[in-house]
DNA sequence: AGCACATATGATACCGAGTATCAATAATGC
DNA sequence: GCATTATTGATACTCGGTATCATATGTGCT
């Protein structure tokens, strides 16, 4: 999955870099949606000098691409969660911080009638499924 | 709508003071969603002295009775929408802010579905829908 | 392999949203 | 009216994210 991200980073035409790399690979060992501070963490517990400024830099590349998606928590915290580059949504458990995506969203119809109603053209959506993944529903 | 507020407020048995009065005040008049940044300086221009904290405070408490809700707009800002305390969603138009509320939203059937499909217990959602409202539509 | 060039890096400083603190002030109940 | 207690606003702070910029490093060309 690091070599997902770095095929599209190499497709979209930026350099390759050490700490690209790097970051990637922790990016991949991460389960669950993380956050940029978490990611920095992760990156200076093994000493490799990686900048503040080139971790958000990385995510929000990843993020063009749609290899990484931002999401809102409820708690209102920003995290990040890796993803296929096509139109889907994400449950979250809010225990654990695990993520599945839900890629039918059958929202469209949804969508449709509201528009109908309010005379709006809409243009996105976004969707976003928060609750506890099955370990965390046995495990308590 | 500010005489909602206040009541809202008065029931939660917090105190109905100056500043309070002031500021439902100025968010009755604003259109379409607003930030807190937006009421402070809707707040100085008037020269009321009123403190950020208290901006800040108040719209946290009207959000806890539902009558403020804070999204999350596609460029990353939050803002708040003046809205019903009821479980609804909002049609946001990108282009002038404009909010339209979406009350029967037809995705309890997609959460169930996704609930069935992942195994999760689906405890709460979001859904945002942005586009262009009937004014920005044909203005342009 | 070596070079030139443009891009990426990380240190630092900075910004803006939101929160903690706390002495001064004002709303409420009696 | 007065005592009590919540609220206020000034100030300082935290934290996510961005701008700047001199230095380092990938990449394409030879
Ligand atoms: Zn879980
Ligand atoms: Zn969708
Ligand atoms: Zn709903
Ligand atoms: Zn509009």
């Amino acid at each position: 999955m690091a070599e997902e991200m770095l095929d599209a980073l190499d497709r979209a035409g930026v350099r390759l870099t050490g700490p690209r790399r790097k970051l990637a690979a922790l990016i991949e060992r991460r389960e669950g949606h993380f956050t940029a501070a978490d990611l920095l963490k992760d990156a200076g517990r093994r000493r490799m000098g990686i900048g503040r400024a080139t971790v958000f830099r990385l995510l929000e590349l990843l993020s063009e691409q749609g290899l990484v998606e931002r999401i809102d928590l409820p708690d209102g915290t920003h995290a990040y969660i890796p993803c296929e580059p096509t139109h889907h949504h994400h449950l979250v458990c809010l225990n654990c911080g695990a993520t599945t995506d839900v890629d039918d969203c059958g929202i469209e119809a949804v969508t449709r009638e509201a528009a109908r109603r309010s005379g709006f053209k809409i243009e996105q959506h976004r969707l976003e499924l928060f609750g506890r993944c099955p370990d965390c529903r046995s495990a308590n």
